[in-house]
DNA sequence: CCAAAAGTGTTAATCGTACACCCATGT
DNA sequence: ACATGGGTGTACGATTAACACTTTTGG
């Protein structure tokens, strides 16, 4: 039991991955890589990468992500610069079977971001892409394809996805993070269909239009309109201060 | 960035710290202990140690906790047995800083047990104790004690204990993780002094017994009457098979 | 008898849901 | 004119909060 026994520090590798969930053409999606070598070499995985010797956690995650996206995300609960994404710590995987290298113990990341164009991989050209949930967790809701299911992520990824999905489904609930997959300015109609995509349901226009312009701070005017999804022109919104919903917003049932 | 790049793996020790919770005397404790090493010498701890070479996560926690108390939890995410306390993950925490031996990540797991005979020290005796949360964290809604402030818990603990805090706060709403405090056989004024030593605010009797007996799956008659509290006799419940608390709990504001 | 805790009834206010209806634009 | 999505009004049922009241024990 001395803490200094080197037989009491086995040496461990530390890996940050990403669940990287965006909504595009009203479908939940996550970014996927291909892998370049072994193991699981050519069958997509969740990015990521291996923690520096004196980098936080955060960081690693943010730093991974800017070099598979571009995209500059923001921890609230660090005090790194930050525009677009939203990113949070999701759970720590560390079966010691999950890599088959050496024992990996990963630290998942949820990232939250806006639709995006086309992702840019990090080293390798065309070896990432945004791969529907719903492809890569089986049938949800009535919304899987039937028939040609993909090859399942690499090493314990479409359980992290899964848990990623998971989280960000429930979190949208009670907290204003739905913003975090809109652009700047955004319409009502536009935050609905974020929901909509994200749980898999129909949600009422009207109801939902009275109960997030009702709820203090969710909201902000932004002063313009648009008429970008046609119709009556909408007005346009940012995110309010506010991060936790009072009252939440209700899921429907089943 | 190629991964066989030794200098890309920097070695890390990965521990579980855990943050576990009981309500003692109608006010909500953690485990403590107190370190007989430095750093943070004399200093009271979460409890916690290395996790081994061949080890999981949750089972490295499990076997930490049955060395510091006897508890025998149980993650509902593993297949292991238990019975008796709650064990889920809580957060990881890696600040290159954290620790100033090394670099330690640490997977902080958060524990819900039943008011317990005194702690059970794991190798010195009169090294562990249960300590009033609020007298770790400050005061908060009024029941802080004036002055007499303990020292701050070592490394980054009284962080970690907060997250815990706090995720057991939240969680007692939806869930019905609030029988984990409880005996097998518990009164709804039990349960209810439970909600109200968690949250710190005082919960209308009548409506709580309706509510929790209401829930569907949240508590199922046990058969029995006690009047260990004096009064009328109550019934006895166990907990039923529900996780998910629909409607929820309701926190009083404030 | 009295105190204390358990449990039931009732009411008014609030909230969610469903849906009728009108508004402002593009074609 | 019509389709499309944006936005408001309203009525009904469900849920909650507040509190009067009865029940069953111990002292």
């Amino acid at each position: 039991m001395s803490p200094y026994d080197p037989s009491a520090f086995p040496p461990f590798a530390v890996t940050v991955d990403l669940v990287v969930l965006t909504v595009r053409r009203h479908a939940l999606c996550a970014l996927v890589v291909r892998r370049g070598e072994p193991p699981f070499q050519g069958r997509w995985a969740l990015p990521g990468g291996f923690v520096r010797g004196d980098e936080d956690l955060a960081a690693a995650a943010a730093r991974e992500l800017a070099e598979e996206t571009g995209l500059c995300a923001h921890d609230p609960a660090s005090p790194a610069p930050g525009n677009g994404a939203h990113l949070e710590q999701l759970a720590t995987y560390g079966d010691p079977k999950r890599d088959p290298r050496m024992r990996v113990v990963s630290v998942a990341h949820l990232v939250l971001a806006p639709d995006l164009p086309a992702p840019r991989a990090g080293g390798d050209a065309n070896s990432a892409r945004w791969a529907s949930v719903e492809d890569h967790l089986g049938q949800e809701n009535g919304f899987g394809r039937e028939g040609e299911q993909p090859a399942p992520l690499a090493f314990d990824h479409a359980r992290i996805l899964a848990d990623g999905v998971e989280r960000a489904r429930s979190k949208i609930e009670y907290s204003s993070l739905a913003t975090a997959f809109c652009p700047p300015e955004f319409t009502v109609g536009e935050l609905r269909r974020v929901y909509e995509a994200v749980w898999g349901v129909a949600l009422d226009p009207r109801n939902f239009h009275r109960k997030v312009t009702g709820t203090p701070g969710f909201l902000v005017p932004a002063g313009g309109t648009t008429t970008r999804q046609g119709g009556r022109p909408a007005q346009l919104f940012r995110a309010g201060g506010a991060t936790v919903l009072n009252p939440p917003m209700l899921r429907p049932e089943v």
